[in-house]
DNA sequence: TGGGAAACT
DNA sequence: AGTTTCC
């Protein structure tokens, strides 16, 4: 049996919290740059669409809720918690999202009370409320959540057996677009062919599904059936291509910034890498204007520079950004998103050696891997970019604009909560 | 008016 | 290599 653990509204239970008074108000969480609401509170549902930006939000819904800058130092470690006690107490954990985990239920007596205990304990010792769907398989597990989430009398778990007698009617009563990978695009697909609700397309013909479709939807026909096809494994194979991008707080066409910002990608990039163990052998840096500026032209240039061999040097993969940045930078535009992505991602402990291409000497290669993984672990324990190359500049103008930020109450010495007693 | 990855064309 | 799709 499979479990799907996964918290309410984690970003605004997170902000609750630290701040209770905010405890049954509509609030919103912002994307990076305050740019759109990423997260709700339930209250906010019905007032404010997922992904709004916040300046359509009117006026006059937007004076009675409360709107927060993403605050991910604190849902990282908020997360962090919640999910070393459910590996605590279900060994067999399989960690999903920020706020989603995949438990294999095979040992307990009784899963669903087991769950609700294990609820009751997050929510003592974090006070982030969780819900877990119980099912045979993932799919009719994260709907087994969704129904948690919403049926009174659940007590936070719900248990959805195929062979039960109200699975049907379940079925019947959830749309399409609620069903795990089925997007926007693909229920307005499926609505046209008359498939409206998980019960129709359960019935429909798989086969015909996987030609027409893909073969992961055609899986999801067979998971709805109650038959587990869709492995983690799937979910936790290494990236083929790593990206890392940010638009900035405010526009800039100042050279030395952009590679201040592309340094940055670069070694994120580099230690992406490196933690899932492989090599990169070119990268692409791209650079882009304002989108939605219409007025202004327009320049969204990109470069892919190919590596002399596959590394995740940080120092390697800076020197190649930096070359990049200085062939498609034009000084007329006003830059609004900067990025770098790793290309030809190769495992590095089964690197093919090819006779033509270069290879560096063994000395200097271990010599490499003993700085990158001195940098990683001492950053990995005193914080990120506690090393870096070229330092990080904390006040440059491209920055996130985070103007609605929260404390980081739990990561930072200086933002603890501060308790009164009277 | 986000960031990221993979499939598709 | 650029576009679409999904979360």
């Amino acid at each position: 049996m499979i479990g799907l653990i996964d918290c309410n509204n984690f970003y605004a239970s997170c902000e609750r919290v630290f701040n209770p008074e905010l405890e049954g108000k509509p609030i919103g969480i912002l994307s990076n740059n305050d740019g759109c609401v990423i997260a709700r509170s339930n209250e906010l549902k019905p007032l404010v669409p997922m992904a709004m930006p916040a300046f359509k939000i009117p006026p006059h819904i937007k004076k009675q809720i409360t709107l927060l800058s993403s605050n991910y130092e604190l849902y990282g470690d908020m997360s962090q918690r919640v999910f070393s006690i459910v590996q605590d107490y279900i060994i067999d954990t399989e960690l999903y999202s920020i706020d989603e985990a995949f438990l294999h239920l095979q040992h307990q007596r009784n899963p669903v009370e087991y769950c609700r205990n294990l609820r009751k304990i997050i929510r003592q010792s974090t006070g982030i409320p969780v819900c877990v769907g119980i099912a045979p398989t993932r799919t009719l597990a994260k709907i087994a959540n969704h129904i948690a989430k919403k049926k009174v009398g659940s007590q936070g778990v719900y248990y959805l057996d195929p062979n039960a007698s109200d699975f049907i009617e379940q079925l019947e009563q959830l749309p399409i677009s609620e069903i795990w990978g089925i997007g926007r695009q693909l229920s307005a697909k499926l609505s046209n062919m008359g498939i409206r609700t998980a019960w129709q397309l359960r019935n429909f013909d798989a086969h015909f599904i996987g030609k027409q479709f893909s073969v992961v939807l055609e899986r999801t026909i067979l998971e709805l059936r109650g038959i587990a096809c869709i492995e983690l494994e799937d979910i936790h194979t290494p990236k083929k291509n790593i990206m890392t991008s940010r638009s900035f707080g405010k526009a800039t066409n100042n050279i030395d910034d952009l590679h201040d910002v592309i340094r940055l990608h670069a070694s994120r990039g580099a230690e992406k890498l490196r933690t899932q163990q492989s090599l990169a052998q070119a990268i692409l840096v791209f650079l882009r204007t304002n989108r939605f500026g219409e007025q202004q032209s327009q320049y969204h240039p990109s470069i892919v520079i190919p590596l002399l061999y596959p590394t995740n040097d940080t120092r390697h993969i800076i020197t190649a950004a930096q070359e990049g940045v200085c062939r498609i930078f034009k000084e007329d535009y006003s830059y609004q998103k900067a990025g770098v992505m790793m290309l030809d991602i190769v495992d590095q402990n089964k690197r093919q050696l090819d006779f033509f291409s270069q290879t560096e000497d063994t000395e200097t290669k271990t010599r490499s891997n003993q700085l990158m993984s001195t940098l990683d672990t001492i950053n990995k324990k005193m914080g990120r970019n506690t090393i870096s190359f070229g330092g990080i500049n904390t006040n440059a103008q491209w920055n996130l604009k985070r103007d609605l930020l929260s404390q980081r109450y739990t990561t930072r010495w200086d933002e603890l909560p501060v308790v009164k007693m009277m």
